[in-house]
DNA sequence: CTGTTAGCGCCTTCAG
DNA sequence: CTGAAGGCGCTAACAG
């Protein structure tokens, strides 16, 4: 039925090491040959198959992505990217939605090493996991994107987020704006906890007292967005402005505000991360953080492919800049 | 280094074949001899090597998704479908991005193929592509999502687009707005096709004009949207209201509008494609159109795991309706 | 019920 | 420079 090697070094008079050997693009091939061989692949239009090489060389060509969100367009944009180097390169991307669940990261983690795959991107649910020791001992190649765990030095890929929440909110200041609440991401992952240390310095920075009862945290989903954001607004003496820390949370807060009839910035002034720039398109939003998606991704897949390449290679931390945009605004009421 | 079937054997003092039914599930085991293998299995942190199992049944358990592009929320929700009923399932996926591509989706195709995948779900660049031919041949369980192929029947899961189009422009058209412009996605794509349709048949049921100058057509990406409604409004007599076929085109129609200091619905109504909802939240559209995309991935996976199944299980077309959702308006100026 | 055996398709020494 | 041969880890007959 399916062609293999065998038919191919059949048809070109020569034996399967040679076939193996072309298709390897390996020196010590005379160019009759390797000529014929190709001609014969051709002619049976011969594949090789790449389940039967990841048995032989105990690999496969396929890299995990396990992302913890994958509705989520900052992992959408990842995504693409990995997909995007890792294709250039041969290889193939499995992906995983862990959905911010430990146990889910840790099956997927298992499968894909049971899958022999070269390497492994990781956007981590929780900052610690006892399987990465697992991966560890596996010698898998591992890069952790986006949020950082506390493990044995693993390369990352991460960004700036507390310099980026500080500058947001300080805009916030800047313009007139006091009470400013916050909606953020669990702190287990990294990410919540940065954008809420860049939140504090930059209400002390200009003098602020940091209110405990305007800030709230929960899953980064629209409906914790929603829900937090309601909370927030129904407090006595209510913010007048919002620093949401994450895309879904911000979507979710913008139905909140919208269900209390509020305007934005008039009534309630709002500072966001937002990776696709598309709340910002509609400016809801006084001031956005834009993360660098796709060269995390991209960065990432690099990363890994380096490590693939050489595994002695120390690892490397490398820390990107979120850009900040900014609409006009005429201050709080 | 990896532990292997054989370990376990020894260890239970069976055969490989034994240990493989216990594995497997399989019958005719004694019980004494089951849960001597279990605990050898526990013991050793045994984990069987998909490759391996992959390339003796000459079908691996992955499934390919091969979805024409990834920054679209609408395919977001369809991978987070696939993705969960194939891992309830023991199914793993390969998520491939063809870019709107048919070179592209060919190569993933014989990747896939040559990863022994158990089956394919595909939301076609084209409506046409030789490849399909090859997949026929390769006997590869198929299942087209999204857009409609010409080519031997197949198991196909589409929404209701041309209907979903026509109530969307007929409410436009309640509303009072007549000068209906349209900004769709190029014809190749079937949706594209019947959202022109509906916005056809809902003109005329209302005994309005098709005016072709107000129709626009490109690729389903944001700047093209931007482009073309740019293009639309700066007519000499521009429309009081635009129908978006299309998630991304409606993202960049909204730029544009922005951009001309229009309001909306005001200045000019909008009525969308529209996955997320998000566009919706923030009200700049009339009406939207709310696929049903979690369902339609859903859909897909079940009717790819059936055919996996009994391979000889006649093709279904699966129709489904998206939902209409409705804001108020006060008409035109 | 259980063990023996023969490959799945490929790569990679090891001899020539 | 090239070929022969031995597995990678697992499953599926086929015998017992």
């Amino acid at each position: 039925m399916t062609v293999t090697i065998e038919d191919v070094a059949r048809r070109a008079g020569v034996s399967t090491a040679t076939v193996s050997r072309v298709i390897a693009g390996k020196p010590y091939v005379r160019d009759v040959l390797r000529i014929r061989v190709q001609d014969a692949i051709q002619a049976l239009n011969y594949r090789p198959s790449r389940v039967a090489r990841s048995l032989r060389v105990q690999r496969s060509s396929i890299i995990g992505l396990i992302i913890s969100d994958i509705q989520n367009p900052f992992f959408t944009s990842v995504v693409r990217a990995v997909e995007d180097v890792a294709q250039q390169q041969g290889f193939s991307v499995m992906l995983c939605n862990s959905d911010e669940c430990p146990e889910k990261e840790a099956a997927y983690i298992d499968l894909l090493l049971d899958e022999q795959v070269s390497g492994l991107i990781v956007s981590p649910a929780a900052s610690d996991n006892e399987i990465y020791h697992r991966l560890a001992e596996a010698q898998v190649p591992v890069v952790v994107i986006d949020r950082r765990v506390e493990s044995s030095p693993v390369d990352m890929v991460v960004a700036d987020n507390t310099q980026a929440a500080f500058e947001v909110v300080s805009h916030l200041i800047t313009n007139g704006y006091r009470r400013i609440g916050a909606v953020l991401g669990v702190p287990n992952a990294s990410t919540g906890a940065e954008r809420y240390e860049g939140y504090v310095r930059a209400l002390t920075a200009h003098g602020i007292e940091v209110d405990p009862t305007r800030v709230r945290r929960g899953m980064p989903r629209s409906n914790f967005g929603h829900t937090l954001t309601l909370e927030l607004l129904r407090l006595d003496n209510p913010p007048d402005a919002i620093f949401t820390g994450n895309n879904l949370l911000t979507i979710g807060a913008l139905r909140a505000i919208d269900e209390l009839g509020l305007r934005i910035p008039e009534d309630v002034a709002l500072a966001a991360f937002d990776e696709m720039e598309w709340m910002f398109l509609v400016k809801p939003a006084l001031t956005v953080v834009a993360q660098p998606t796709y060269a995390m991704g991209k960065k990432a897949a690099e990363l890994l492919l380096q490590r693939i390449a050489d595994p002695s290679r120390p690892p490397q931390e490398i820390l990107l800049q979120p850009t900040i945009k900014v609409h006009e605004s005429s201050g709080p009421k």
